[in-house]
DNA sequence: CCACCGATTGCT
DNA sequence: GCAATCGGTGGT
């Protein structure tokens, strides 16, 4: 369990519900890509926990996707892509940012979805604080007002509030520390379809998927 | 060894 | 429109 609140009577808090199973994440990535809408990363660290309903997501095939990171093959980056299916992979970029995916496929195929954008749902302050951190840590000032929908709302910005880094990188998100739950799936009528953004090569395909109208999207 | 550049963000 | 900031990657 982890430690949410349970008045009785109620259904339980999504945080509270259990990993989703390996199985989920063993198949084609855009589809669980899709399917990961709606569902609720949790991150239970020493310091608090955070969580955040999954509102955009990226799918990253193997050879042949342009803008993967296994498109050229199996590196010490990237081979994790390769690997099990339902293990984080985080990497490192832009000399600042932690970027949060979940390898998908069976193992030997690589493939993964990035994580893109949360609407906070629990642990907002822990979130706030922090942001607070990271830029005091390079010497820049802490936002003013800090609003939910600005809190994660980007994949750079997300791994900042749910204190995710390298050491996150490889954890099993079927396991009890960084995990994702079942949540509300969330129905095709309201999922929204567009090419990935912020890559130069691979955009001719709809492999960005987002909730229309959610505030907590990122800007692009 | 070196040079290039990025699955981003926020300020001008 | 562009700077920040640095490790992965691929070519010498």
């Amino acid at each position: 369990m982890v430690g949410a609140m349970e008045t009785p009577g109620r259904k339980p808090a999504p945080v509270s519900a259990p990993p989703l199973p390996g199985s989920f994440y063993a198949r084609a990535t855009d589809e669980v890509a899709r399917d990961l809408i709606g569902r609720v990363l949790v991150h239970d660290a020493p310091e608090g926990l955070t969580a955040g309903r999954i509102v955009e997501t990226e799918a990253y095939f193997g050879p042949g996707d342009p803008a993967s990171h296994a498109h050229r093959g199996p590196t010490p980056r990237s081979s994790i892509m390769f690997g099990h299916p339902g293990i984080a992979y985080v990497y490192f970029t832009y000399g600042m940012y932690h970027l949060l995916n979940a390898v998908t496929e069976d193992h030997g195929k690589a493939g993964a979805v990035l994580i893109r954008a949360l609407a906070p749902v629990q642990g907002q302050e822990l979130m706030r604080a922090r942001h607070v951190a990271w830029r005091a840590a390079r010497n820049r000032t802490p936002p003013a007002h800090t609003r939910d929908t600005d809190l994660a709302d980007g994949p750079g910005k997300l791994t900042i509030a749910m204190g995710i880094d390298l050491a996150q990188n490889g954890q099993d998100l079927t396991g009890e520390k960084l995990f994702i739950t079942r949540g509300e799936p969330v129905a095709d009528l309201a999922v929204a379809v567009s090419p990935r953004i912020g890559i130069r090569q691979g955009t001719e395909h709809e492999l960005r998927f987002f909730v229309k109208g959610d505030p907590h999207v990122s800007k692009g």
